[in-house]
RNA sequence: GGCGAGUUCGUCUAGGGGUUAGGACGUCUCUCUUUCACGGAGAAAACACGGGUUCGAUUCCCGUACUCGCUACCA
């Protein structure tokens, strides 16, 4: 026999992330997974994952592995969950299956729902039909269910019999025909509906499962959830979920309502959609997800070289921010400030520069070996045969200019392989200049011992003084010979970093360099 | 089309009957500096529109426009 009871919890918030792994989690589901793992903290409650694994044809293999995975990286941990258990559980819909079709039943028995036999083809008609009239509403509902077949119209014994003989039909709620139907949402506030604007939603399908509407109403029941905080897209049809909390006799513990306002594209309207990060060139997933079907890999934030506290950051504010200036926030100051009151109606457009911004943030604010440990987690350029302290230090210069992980691939190559000079840029410094002062800087460098930045700088100073210098002739084409780069770090720091010995052969490589290209730029 | 929701700088937003409408990203200028970045200083940049209510509306109310969502045996 089924429960009919709900589960005994102590009072208290309860939450639930329920997504449907019908493919990888969207960073939009990410936020909402946010929003309700900071309200339940927020409030000592219980956060709960819940996998809706109703629709059997768009179900994704891995997908719902990808889901754990991803809150995992973000530390949003949760309290019960299909992997974990938990006192409400099972928490994976496919195996709570024998629930619905009893709370199904348990609708027709008490007449507000009903079997229905019509076929696609009878419903597409229907539709069709009274799109010709011009009817506004084209809807199995209170105007057109009389004319259907279902056990309205059949009689008792000829749906037992149609029943009996396997033939398949779904259970559609019965809708009252005359009223209006309110419910406060945390958000909006109060939202009002006519009931005379649904249609006799199908709760449970022929296939034997639920669809959303009752699932996710009877789940939510059964799992004490207090707080129902979703996307904005289930507004329309709350008022449905409303009716049946009433019609199970749910209502005084109906949970309160909150609902999201979406992400949208950065440019141009509608919601944030794969296709854009592609387009754009940015991630809309938190990992990389390969396609089961087509093989193809999205990247990821992990993989593109997000730090998750700074994805956290930048998700949290859009679409809810608390009174004041404060852009940079730590989890728990999130958890301290978030609050309903202060989330937005309206949605908020994706902006992945600033994205990139909070990882900056963050990146520099990381001490040189907890980048560096990050960067172990790039094995396709984690440079090696490198000391572990060699490593540190170049992370603690490349965190200053790289706003991503993926930056230090380019930025950190001429720390670890010796760079070669691009002529056009070598061409660009006064070779007999050069040529010059280069030597004797080389005998500078080899008479001192403390190669530590201020030492150096110092001599870099006391060298210009002397031969009567301009650092920006200087300088710039040290650097260049030391990296082959034009523009970097400090050039103390670049020496300090990479030792006497190096800089000393790095340079001396760099002078065969400079005396052996063509120089146009003849002395001016 | 119907229903629901929304509308403060380019973007994310604070604010709320009387404010020089605040911050952040981005852009630009200056500064620091050997370059880039960082840091510092500054600039340009917004209350969708029209009616009310009010001494006064960006804020409250009503319309209009526009945007988004829903309108499946998908979630």
């Amino acid at each position: 026999m089924v429960a009919t009871f709900v589960c005994a919890m102590e009072s208290g918030v309860r939450v639930r992330f329920a997504p449907s792994p019908t493919g990888p989690l969207h960073i939009g589901g990410l936020r909402t997974a946010l929003y309700n793992f900071l309200f339940a903290r927020k409030h000592n409650g219980a956060f709960l994952l819940r996998i809706e694994d109703t629709d059997r044809n768009r179900l994704v293999p891995g997908a719902e592995q990808y889901i754990l995975d991803s809150l995992r990286w973000c530390q949003l941990h949760y309290d019960e969950g299909p992997d974990i258990g938990g006192p409400c559980g099972p928490y994976r819909q496919s195996e709570r299956l024998h629930l619905y079709r009893h709370y199904a039943q348990l609708l027709v028995e008490r007449g507000h729902a009903y079997y229905a036999f019509d076929t696609a083809e009878q419903l597409e008609a229907l539709r069709r039909e009274l799109s010709q009239q011009g009817s506004d509403l084209q809807q199995y509902d209170a105007t057109t269910r009389n004319r259907m077949i279902n056990s309205l119209t059949l009689s008792a014994d000829e749906v037992q019999q149609r029943i009996a003989s396997g033939q398949p039909y779904v259970i559609r709620a019965l809708i009252p025909q005359d009223e209006e139907i309110q419910f406060v949402d945390r958000i909006r506030g109060t939202i009002s509906v006519h009931s005379r604007q649904l249609d006799d939603k199908v709760l449970f399908k022929s296939d034997g499962w639920p669809t959303y509407h009752l699932a996710n109403v009877v789940d939510d029941h059964l799992m004490n959830i207090t707080h129902v905080i979703r996307g904005e897209e289930w507004l329309s049809s709350t008022p449905l979920h409303v009716l049946l909390y009433r019609f199970f006799g749910w209502e005084s513990q109906m949970p309160q309502f909150a609902h999201l306002p979406l992400l949208l594209k950065p440019e141009g309207t509608g919601k944030l959609s794969k296709r854009d990060g592609d387009r754009l060139g940015f991630p809309v997933f938190p990992l990389a997800w390969t396609d089961p079907e087509t093989g193809q890999t999205s990247p990821g934030y992990r993989e593109r070289g997000f730090l998750p506290e700074a994805v956290i950051n930048f998700l949290a504010l859009l679409g809810w921010h608390p009174s004041g200036n404060q852009e940079l926030f730590e989890l728990y100051e999130l958890i301290h400030d978030f609050s309903l009151e202060h989330i937005h109606k309206s949605g908020a457009r994706f902006d992945f520069e600033k994205a990139r911004w909070f990882n900056h943030e963050y990146l520099k604010r990381l001490p040189g070996e907890e980048v560096a440990r990050l960067w172990q987690q790039f094995p396709e350029f984690y440079p090696q045969g490198v000391s572990w302290d060699y490593l540190v230090q170049v992370c603690d210069l490349l965190k200053q200019r790289c706003s991503l992980l993926e930056e230090f691939r380019d930025a950190g190559r001429p720390f670890f392989e010796r760079p070669v000079l691009p002529k056009e840029w070598v061409q660009q410094h006064d070779k007999g200049q050069v040529n010059l002062w280069l030597p004797e800087l080389l005998q500078a460098l080899d008479r001192q011992s403390d190669f530590s930045k201020t030492k150096l700088e110092e001599l870099l100073k006391n060298f210009l003084a002397q031969h009567g210098l301009k650092a920006g002739a200087v300088l710039p084409a040290l650097r260049l010979a030391l990296l082959g780069v034009n523009q970097g770090p400090s050039v103390a720091d670049i020496m300090a970093v990479l030792g006497k010995e190096e800089v000393s052969q790095r340079l001396q490589a760099a002078l065969h360099v400079f005396t052996s290209i063509d120089n146009p730029k003849v002395n001016t």
